[in-house]
DNA sequence: AGATAAGCTACAGTCACTTTAGGTTGGAGA
DNA sequence: TCTCCAACCTAAAGTGACTGTAGCTTATCT
């Protein structure tokens, strides 16, 4: 039997965020000792290494929930489980390739700045003149 | 004098945030019509568009503070505009990185799932087993 | 004058937590 | 056995950066 504090610190997940999980009822709601602290058994280390995993990995909670539904039903196929991780594997790309973009703008931006007065700083004219853009970048997100 | 739908359209900014910005102080309070309605300046387009842009180059509403600050007071050095910018430069590339690390993983989930039933389905065996990754990927985060 | 798009306020909701306040429990050392 | 205190508990509010909703009012056009 595992307290809190143990997955907490095997997971690497804070104490809050555990119970958040129960709370929105992502883990199992923990059995009690008498006193009313939550015990667990190895499982559920398994189940939320797998949350923190997916998490790390990028998944939102909906998409963990969904993967979890479905490895509580071994029966169903695959796919599901595959055009999950293709679908977030598609925003990951998306994602990469827009912050190179912006890491390209920002390089240019500390690299032409060399310490002068504001009045003619680089950083704040590429902000304030977007016509200055080199790099067509859109929307930052999730 | 421009409503506030044109500062909307012009900038490509919800009017429900362009309102939050005001809330929140990044913008200053606009002018009003007889009938309560908000006017504004082409300075007014100027600021909020910096703040767009720097949005859109993944600053914090914090740090656009600091930037505005610092190009309200033009005989400050631009030093300080300069590690701001850099500090950023250095989470970009933080998160490209783990972005670049999580690609492989997914890619590798995806190629290694063929259409078998869950049982067998690598995807949920690559999350549920730490072990397995080929990647050390650490806390995803802002 | 009437229609209606665009504006207004105030507040709730989103996501994935984190923080705070204030109290209780469990296990280890004296 | 007693005491201590780190670790636990709940409930509620806060975070960032918005977005959405309800129910009004105003500006503009015909």
């Amino acid at each position: 039997m595992l307290a809190i504090g143990t997955l907490s610190r095997k997971t690497g997940t804070k104490v809050q965020t555990i119970r958040y999980y129960e709370q929105i009822g992502l883990m199992n709601e923990a059995g009690r000792t008498a006193g009313g602290q939550r015990r667990y058994f190895e499982k559920d280390l398994d189940r939320l290494a797998f949350i923190r995993h997916a998490r790390q990995l990028g998944f939102s909670l909906e998409s963990i929930r969904e993967l979890l539904d479905l490895s509580d039903n071994p029966a169903r196929s695959c796919t599901d489980a595959d055009s999950i991780a293709n679908r977030q594997l598609k925003q990951v790309e998306q994602r990469i390739k827009r912050l190179q973009a912006l890491k390209k703008e920002l390089k240019r931006m500390v690299v032409e700045c060399d310490g002068g007065s504001v009045a003619e700083c680089k950083v704040l004219e590429v902000l304030r003149d977007h016509a200055e853009c080199l790099t067509a970048h859109d929307e930052i997100g999730a």
